[in-house]
DNA sequence: TTAATATTTCAACATTTATTAAATTGTTCA
DNA sequence: TGAACAATTTAATAAATGTTGAAATATTAA
């Protein structure tokens, strides 16, 4: 993989920023871990997943902020709420984070 | 590029939220783009390559959590510090990002 | 040793983010 | 309709972050 010298906008990067602080947070990347596999996926189900000191609440603020910030897109069926990645280039940012886990 | 499903543990998830908090921020991202270019660089230098509103004070407190985070190394010579890039692997974020722009 | 320069640290404050519980909205089904 | 369920919103609070200026700490040079 090629290491591009960055050529971007002051814009773009605080674009970028936004986006980076709607995943920093371990239970963001959680939820974007998990529906990176099976998407979409309900509020509820998404909750179990993550693990037992989950709440929907919680869950609820977390996935709001990463749709508001546009890495989340949702649709509505019946009473739940089915989430999906809007852009599963983002995923790559798993690659960069374990490459750079001994960092 | 292959997008593949992230098996991260919890605890790689935690410090990939602490990396990943250590630049979500426009100023962070511009000091990471501008090593990229050209690294080592000293405080004041980079200062001046961030724009007019740099303050030293504000640009070592940004460089002082990078570095704490494992995205910085600095080295000290005469009275400057030379900051570098840690893992040059995590500038492939910006790919990350460039592509998601649109999303 | 004093002065000048580079950077860090300290301290104060404003802003943002995270967490939790309770109240609210919307949907389905009996 | 009204009970049950899914999810969001609101509100309160705690914790983390960002910003700024002033003071402190090296390091070099005069």
């Amino acid at each position: 993989m090629n290491v591009t010298t960055p050529d971007i906008t002051r814009d773009q990067m605080e674009h970028a920023a936004k986006v980076l602080k709607a995943i920093a947070h371990p239970v963001k990347l959680e939820i974007l871990k998990i529906l990176a596999a099976a998407e979409p996926m309900d509020v509820t189900t998404l909750c179990g997943h993550v693990g037992m000191d989950c709440q929907i609440s919680m869950m609820s603020h977390h996935l709001a902020k990463m749709k508001d910030n546009g890495v989340l897109t949702s649709q509505k069926h019946g009473k739940q709420v089915f989430y999906s990645i809007a852009n599963r280039n983002l995923l790559n940012i798993f690659n960069c984070i374990e490459n750079c886990g001994d960092a």
